[in-house]
DNA sequence: TATTATACCTAACGCTTGTTAGTTTATCAA
DNA sequence: TTGATAAACTAACAAGCGTTAGGTATAATA
């Protein structure tokens, strides 16, 4: 690990942590295990350390997202839309992912760095809501819209449809606490059978 | 309003915008008219101020919240378990909720504040979770057990149907953008509409 | 081997921070 | 009218801030 992968990936912990004006560049470097000065050398200024860790964030999120959702054989379909297909399936899929954004430590602090900044910092808060909010739902809607194409759901708005699965699952995110990690994944579970049972054609 | 409330308030609005760490004493002094020093006329530091703002901003939610859930007549049913019983009643009380928290002056910052500090400072944290999330659940969730009992809903988890009403509403709040708000309303309003066909017994 | 580049360092700069001490001004009861 | 109380002020403190200039040691290059 380089120095300058290793100052962007404390400073994302701590500015999680402590958010962005509650770091300085001492206890940065001191985490770090360099001096103040020393970040200078990568970084012209705390502003463009700050940016520089939002683009390469963002960067590996996309990686991320891409591997999660991976094309299964020759076709366009994913392995959401074929989970889709059975309760189980779902219910599995959207507590795989849960966990994921619940507990990876990248995704974590990725997270709430970002909403930590959001309100003070427009980069920040246009990259949270594309990311936790935009995106799910338009690739939530399109998946819905496939499958009511395919006679495979009931014929209702898919917009509305992503919102009601995906909106249980955020506020859950929202909330989460490794105390009470049974009692969510239950609530998931529940939530997607109950979604399930509404809007799957049989 | 004395100066220790117009303290308070100015504080809050500053928070809200720019973080607990990203105010000094001096810039909020000058926002109210006085000088920094006066401010420990009132409170003894910067922290005994952030915590006395959070006490004061939950007893007044808490008075906001009671009021909003007018009980009607002489009996214990609220507004909202009236509204329940229609289409179109529940729609138009979601979306007045809505707008009340996505535009009051006061809900709104207190809100912010909550957001942006809440993975810093524990009690914000707590009260963001409570205030936001467990009692629009545990509230909702009465209600609907309730509205079950009497034969009018679904026999269904009425927790799961907290969680399905509310977090759509929590999901659209959090992404709110005031040129949005027709497209917004109009989405609280089909996603009201297919909870109430799904559940509502007929 | 001499030179250059890299990666760190120390020391300091000007400024801001939260906070305190001591002082002035206005308000009101005796 | 005097004296006390309250609410503001000025001035300063020690500490911390982001940042810069300039130095040193190590490793690669000529």
């Amino acid at each position: 690990m380089t120095t300058k992968d290793l100052i962007l990936q404390t400073a994302l912990r701590l500015f999680a942590e402590r958010g962005y004006n509650g770091v300085s560049m001492r206890e940065l470097a001191k985490e770090v295990g360099i001096k103040a000065a020393s970040i200078y050398n990568y970084f012209s200024s705390k502003e463009e350390l700050f940016n520089h860790l939002l683009a390469e964030m963002q960067n590996r999120y996309e990686q991320i997202v891409k591997k999660l959702n991976i094309p299964m054989g020759k076709s366009k379909e994913t392995a959401l839309q074929y989970a889709a297909l059975s309760e189980e399936g779902l219910q599995e899929l959207a507590v795989s992912l849960f966990l994921y954004f619940a507990k990876d430590e990248f995704a974590v602090s990725f997270r709430k760095m970002l909403i930590g900044e959001k309100y003070r910092n427009l980069a920040a808060g246009d990259l949270f809501k594309d990311m936790f909010i935009k995106e799910p739902l338009k690739y939530q809607t399109e998946l819905f819209q496939k499958l009511i194409e395919q006679g495979k759901l009931l014929d209702a708005d898919p917009k509305i449809m992503a919102l009601q699965f995906y909106a249980p699952l955020f506020l859950l995110l929202e909330s989460y606490d490794e105390t009470q990690e049974e009692e969510i994944i239950q609530s998931i579970k529940k939530h997607v059978s109950q979604f399930s049972r509404m809007y799957v054609r049989r």
